[in-house]
DNA sequence: AAGACGAAAGTGGTTGA
DNA sequence: TCAACAACTTTCGTCTT
């Protein structure tokens, strides 16, 4: 029994999100990875889209639209541009050249040209934070390989953090780094604190904090973190079949629907149904291996595990 | 010989007074 | 602010394949 349940209801769902089949074999069983930005054919492997993948470090190789783009979040990279052609001042009096008053409607738009010149004045003394908050992101993004929308996501992050002043008497790292956490959770790529920790400069704890204070300041949505959503990363690493990886994921499903996942590690119980599925569709992987790629331990995996079998009432011959 | 198992002691974070 | 607490880790000896 349910050695194969529910695997049709997923094949039609993905359908329903993708119009795409494999251009193969034909089948409409497509897995989504976001982790990679990749569209997989789950029945012959092939790579239906990569087109949402970061290159990483390439993508320094602006199109003017990527420039524009990024303009909008940050700010040139080079330190000593930013008042350049912005020094210009609007004189305070509503005179004009000759010291003739102006007419109402032409101060009226002195007023607003002020304004905007006050406004970038301000932005400017951003600048030098964001200049460098910036290649900060862009050095742990591409080291981490998140996608590009989340890291646009990371730079809004951190643009709100700057405007509600949350950097000051922080590291700009470690906001950075926090940012780049929120992103991840929100758009439902994970990664773990331990791993961005370890890209950048910043303490486990140090970021732990950043992040709290990010959650707690600037209202993001950001969805609990999901065991499911590091079952397709997980499971390329361990190079799992689509099927033990949907496998994977009902399991977790099931042990939600239980209630028996509150305030367990996420990537734990990701492992555990794993390591599970992989038993149960034949593909067997050592419980070491798995606990390698999910970064926790063997005893771990085999406390979750032992306890998904026996509430879930799941029969597996070990 | 490698993998799985589980006990015991230690660690960092949350909670409630 | 501090202690109790639950979850997770580390370590290690033993059992199983």
């Amino acid at each position: 029994m349910g050695g194969h349940f529910m695997v049709e209801e997923a094949d039609s769902e993905e359908k329903a999100k993708t119009p795409y089949r494999c251009s193969e074999c034909g089948a409409a069983d497509i897995i989504r990875d976001v982790t990679r930005g990749e569209l997989i054919c789950s029945r012959c492997g092939l790579v239906i889209d990569e087109h949402m993948i970061d290159q990483g470090p390439e993508w320094r190789a602006f199109t003017s639209e990527e420039r524009s783009r990024r303009s909008r979040v940050g700010s040139p990279t080079s330190y000593t541009v930013h008042d350049k052609g912005l020094s210009t001042m609007i004189d305070w009096r509503n005179c004009d050249a000759y010291g003739k008053k102006l007419t109402p409607r032409r101060r009226a738009q002195i007023y607003r040209l002020r304004k905007w010149q006050i406004r970038t004045r301000v932005h400017s003394s951003m600048d030098r934070n964001l200049a460098y908050a910036m290649s900060e992101l862009d050095r742990l993004s591409s080291q981490l390989g998140i996608p590009h929308g989340v890291k646009e996501s990371s730079a809004v992050i951190y643009r709100k953090a700057i405007e509600k002043s949350l950097i000051r008497g922080r590291s700009i790292e470690a906001m950075v780094a926090a940012s780049v956490y929120g992103a991840c959770r929100m758009r439902k790529v994970p990664r773990t604190l331990d791993e961005i920790a370890k890209q950048s400069r910043v303490g486990r704890k140090e970021l732990g904090r950043c992040y709290r204070l990010v959650l707690r300041e600037l209202d993001i949505e950001i969805p609990i973190a999901n065991p499911i959503d590091f079952v397709p990363r997980f499971g390329n690493e361990l190079h799992l079949s689509g099927k033990a990886q949907r496998m994977a994921a009902q399991i977790i499903e099931k042990a939600k629907e239980m209630g028996i996942t509150a305030g367990k590690d996420p990537t734990g119980l990701a492992a555990a149904s794993m390591y599970i599925a992989a038993i149960m569709i034949g593909e067997r992987r050592t419980q070491r291996e798995i606990a390698e790629v999910a970064h926790v331990t063997e005893v771990t995996v085999r406390n979750r595990y032992k306890e998904l079998i026996k509430k879930l009432k799941l029969e597996v011959e070990i």
